[in-house]
DNA sequence: TATTGTTATACTCTATAACTATA
DNA sequence: TATAGTTATAGAGTATAACAATA
């Protein structure tokens, strides 16, 4: 079906030698995974990290609170994968430049809702499209059906 | 453009408020990739890590030797993109556990061809089989070609 | 007693600079 | 001078244990 791309032969005294493009890794989807996360999280850094003073998880966290007024600290720890304990220091990082605030939960003294002040709108609003623009253009190759199903058979792994 | 995926507005007294499932973030190819990442280096961990003691990387090194002998650490570092001086620990750690030996280029003083040793093959052939059949497991909801379609989409990525 | 947020700490991965020996 | 390997080290990300306040 696919035409697997063969690329030409090596030379045995060729400056790119077997690599693990050659490789049965090749099939190996954690792999593969790998390296694609490898290759978005540095064109993140590049393209929001560097220029928006973003991290990916702060960058997730804008999102999440921008879409869901008050959520706490434990609904972002494992909407993201991030132990409670480091989730205060993205938090604090996030208050300390003003991109959100607390406000204290009146039914449960023991948690905080987090809110996005207007700065942090704004910024997740630029963070966002930036992104956006990103994936298009790393996906420029690829047609809109096969990165929808790239996302659908994602989301379908079994963990 | 995008129709921002509504979905079904949460009670405030929801078990399960908004969280990344319904957010735009589930769009982001970026954010779907670190998942299946973290999803599957604790796959890798639990399934191949504690019992063969062999992270992904050096997993990745066995394999690549396992095909190609004679390669030298400058082309593991390149093929697996890990930085030089880390590449000399991890090949550390499989040489003291004699899964790969060392031979001087003759043609070239300065570097040094790896190679399997016999123990270094089995560990490979155990690891690779153990490693086809979680990913099996975890890919057991979506069909062949759709799994051929995800490394190839994968593939396509621009970086 | 259990849960939320918090602090402190350790551990792994990764990145950088400098050194050696060979070319 | 350039390159392969190496050492040491610093940084980021992640994980764990213990604690205070609240339920």
């Amino acid at each position: 079906m696919s035409k697997d791309a063969p690329g030409a032969a090596n030379n045995a005294d060729d400056a790119t030698p077997s690599t693990s493009d050659d490789s049965v890794l090749r099939s190996l989807v954690g792999y593969q995974v790998r390296r694609a996360d490898i290759a978005m999280r540095q064109a993140f850094a590049r393209r929001i990290g560097t220029p928006f003073g973003l991290t990916p998880v702060e960058f997730s966290v804008l999102v999440l609170l921008g879409e869901s007024a008050q959520l706490t600290h434990k609904q972002l720890s494992e909407a993201l994968a991030v132990a409670p304990s480091n989730m205060v220091l993205v938090v604090g990082r996030l208050r300390k430049r003003e991109l959100i605030t607390r406000t204290r939960n009146p039914d449960d003294g023991r948690s905080i809702f987090l809110l996005l002040t207007e700065a942090g709108q704004a910024l997740r609003d630029q963070a966002r499209a930036e992104v956006e623009r990103m994936e298009d253009e790393m996906f420029a190759g690829v047609d809109r059906q096969a990165r929808a199903q790239l996302l659908h058979t994602l989301r379908q792994l079994r963990f």
